[in-house]
DNA sequence: TAGATTGTTAATCGATTAACAATC
DNA sequence: TAGATTGTTAATCGATTAACAATC
């Protein structure tokens, strides 16, 4: 069962970046504006705006354009911002405790309720006003708290193990910034993908292409 | 000019996925792959697969397939691995710190040579072997030491600024994981995002399409 | 040689752009 | 009413898949 149909991939990803775009229209008080304007700003088609916002209903009006403050409700519902997903961390080294620190969970849908790692000088720390835990309670921790998501911040090897004990959870909703692929194992799962190693590479690739210096490392 | 004429958006974005399943293959000693036992593994057609290194090449061997070692070499090639691009960071909050303390740089193409902050705070602080310099100090370090790219751990609000003054210095590109939309302003510059609440928006997304479940906000 | 698998061309599918009637 | 801009259908463009001759 499917909210809204089947989206593709390609519009769902721009969602997050028109809401980006109308929310700064707002701060600058703005208040309509047309799918022209909207594209020159985003650099877009107008068409492609229109088209995008159709799959979802119409939330314009002929001759005047889109309410700014409208089209933005619109757009953080269907995104699902007005939920509250309970959000593990598994993992509180460098890149954990900055997704924990740095995040508006709860203007994005979700609250973090727990932190867990491994490493006995990290378990006890207190990182935004939650207490690392034992990796070991984890099941102890999920029998007494609903839990939705779990967000992976740990090394590729540890993933595959914390992926089963979750998923035998029944907590099947993953933000995954390991460099394990995740949805190669199980297919009734959901999982956003966060790869920096990736997107480096690709940068690398860019500047490669663009400069075309057969340059070697040193 | 470009390396490797026009090459597709998709293609480049799955180049570091074959990457990382090269390098698994070669870490369980499998010498050689089909396609078709590749495609099988990553969830893709085989004949996406050839396609896709065909834009670059014939790195395989009909009646065979493709040497593993030899294609990951290639990719790694494609990818410009072989490259030292000279990277600053600025900002070293908690999200530039892991991402200094975090990313494998070396190996990606990049050395991360300098770090700026302009908190009194953190100045003078040693992040993986590197001080925090103060950002007042940007181009006297970029005139003394040859930089390639700058990466961006700082609040939207403080980019606009930063980018200007990097672009006169040269710098034209940009790992960006800020939420301000740095290819809007400038032309010739080349950009690579990581928007972490873009892609948590798209998890809110997914998981509330998926489950359907009209409950709202407490 | 026979079998396997590539490189590549052709067919299909999907996403983007263009056009325009509907309508505010 | 006239002008503007949407919602939506049709046309185009690009990416993926299928097919197969080339060849190791």
């Amino acid at each position: 069962m499917h909210k809204y149909g089947n989206i593709s991939a390609p519009v769902i990803k721009r969602l997050p970046r028109y809401y980006r775009f109308l929310g700064e229209l707002i701060d600058k008080d703005v208040t309509r504006i047309s799918s022209r304007e909207l594209s020159d700003k985003m650099g877009l088609t107008a068409s492609q705006i229109r088209q995008d916002l159709n799959c979802f209903g119409g939330f314009g009006q002929q001759g005047y354009g889109y309410s700014v403050q409208g089209l933005y409700n619109e757009i953080g519902h269907i995104l699902g911002l007005n939920h509250m997903y309970r959000a593990v961390l598994i993992g509180a080294g460098n890149l954990g405790k900055a997704v924990a620190m740095h995040m508006s969970f709860e203007k994005r849908g979700f609250r973090l309720i727990g932190i867990f790692d491994n490493d006995p000088h990290k378990i006890g720390t207190i990182i935004r006003n939650i207490e690392v835990t034992d990796l070991d309670k984890l099941e102890e921790f999920c029998r007494d708290h609903k839990t939705d998501v779990a967000i992976f911040c740990v090394p590729k090897a540890a993933v595959p193990g914390i992926a089963e004990r979750l998923y035998h959870l029944g907590i099947k909703n993953y933000w995954n910034f390991s460099h394990y692929d995740l949805s190669v194992c199980y297919d009734d799962i959901i999982v956003e993908n966060v790869h920096l190693n990736d997107s480096l590479m690709i940068l690398c690739y860019k500047i490669s292409d663009a400069n075309d210096v057969p340059e070697e490392k040193e």
